[in-house]
DNA sequence: TTGAGACATGAGTTAACGCTCGTATTTTCC
DNA sequence: GGAAAATACGAGCGTTAACTCATGTCTCAA
């Protein structure tokens, strides 16, 4: 099994410099992600991976330090990608057409491949936490909190960065949520889902946003 | 690691009649959890669960034919709690008054054990789908949709059923979306998650019928 | 008291899996 | 062409962890 308490690095070993290289790689972490999909973290295994990719198990070992590393490579290439997305949708000026937006891409990008997502969401919680860096959860997360700051009243309220950080935190929460469970129920219509996720994520900041409001009125 | 492919019985092997066979059963599926709490899947090993028991490994394997057979115990033992508070929620009158105290119930649930929780989750999901029988995930989900078909429209429509499925799947998926994440979060205080959640899941659950009654009335 | 069965023990068996290393092949560059 | 570097290979090593089994101890009814 893994060798416990060894904290090697977990980025590559080495950098493909060659044409070769860099597709063996990219058919290593790809490999990684049908396993992943079709046999779950059960048949998850550094042999298998590098059969599915047709490599050797030299091979991989030569871009990868180990088993993690191949996990945190194919979790950066999924977050980067819907890094991209999401960006895009945060460009849109109304904040309210920024989420929906959003939501959409999420949606999108989680239900075209549930399963992987949801292991690889597991598998980031118990990796070690390089959070930031590179193009990873936190980046999305930082997204999301910019654009519903856009939102907040304009008077500032003392600790309302922690409010706008709540508020990220309980939309990622229902995006993820809600899509999970649709995942699981096999759902395949994602407008369907996006439209019924929005309405949930609106519905929730508006209430919080009235409640802010009054708050705002009564206290001072 | 697992003896793959054996899809052995999940049911205890051997039942305990004796007050300290059960008295060892207990610490069994108590020490799986608090490994699972404070090591997680890493170094949940039979072996470690055995000791952190007090117990010998042998006396582990008379009464679970094999590791999962201790997580569904535990498993089941978490969800018959959740299930008793549940069903006390349900017992309101007011669909919308049993809902809150549902949504109490389950935060506060998940938020006194959150890695537990979410481990758990993930491995409910990957274990052989005994979904039904037995208090499980399966019997909260029934009591969720027959307190939400209560807040329906008098009118029957057709396929109303599946969209009372549907609607229970997202209210669970909001409320275990938002828990996670404020488990993650390290937050502690449940009243105020359980408010938000619940201005979430109700200003979903009203879009979604005010949705349902303009369909009503402009389509017949 | 005593015997039978319930319960407990832990060293040992076995298979799997992460990973290494010595060797072979291909690419690059002069 | 040929040397050197990059890439590929896969048998095998070491460790880990699920699970067994032979043996010992406790409980309780008769």
């Amino acid at each position: 099994m893994s060798r416990t308490g060894k904290a090697a690095s977990l980025k590559p070993r080495k950098a493909a410099t060659q044409m070769r290289a860099s597709r063996t790689v990219e058919a290593i972490v790809e490999a990684a992600a049908r396993i992943l999909e079709t046999v779950g973290m059960e048949g998850y295994t550094t042999n298998a991976v590098a059969a599915r990719a047709g490599v050797s198990i030299g091979s991989l070992y030569q871009y990868f330090p180990n088993k993690d590393a191949i996990t945190v490579a194919l979790i950066e290439r999924e977050a980067a990608l819907l890094l991209t997305q999401v960006n895009e949708a945060a460009a849109e000026p109304e904040w309210k057409a920024a989420l929906k937006l959003m939501i959409t891409a999420a949606v999108r990008h989680q239900l075209s491949r549930p399963v992987l997502s949801r292991l690889l969401d597991v598998e980031e919680a118990r990796l070690p936490t390089r959070d930031e860096a590179a193009p990873g959860s936190g980046a999305i997360f930082k997204v999301v909190r910019a654009v519903i700051a856009r939102a907040m009243p304009a008077t500032a309220l003392p600790g309302l960065s922690s409010v706008v950080e709540q508020l990220a935190s309980d939309v990622i929460g229902i995006t993820r949520g809600m899509t999970d469970m649709a995942g699981r129920r096999h759902e395949a219509d994602g407008l369907d889902l996006a439209l019924r996720v929005e309405n949930a994520v609106c519905g929730y900041l508006f209430s919080a946003l009235k409640q802010m409001n009054s708050h705002d009125l009564h206290a001072p």
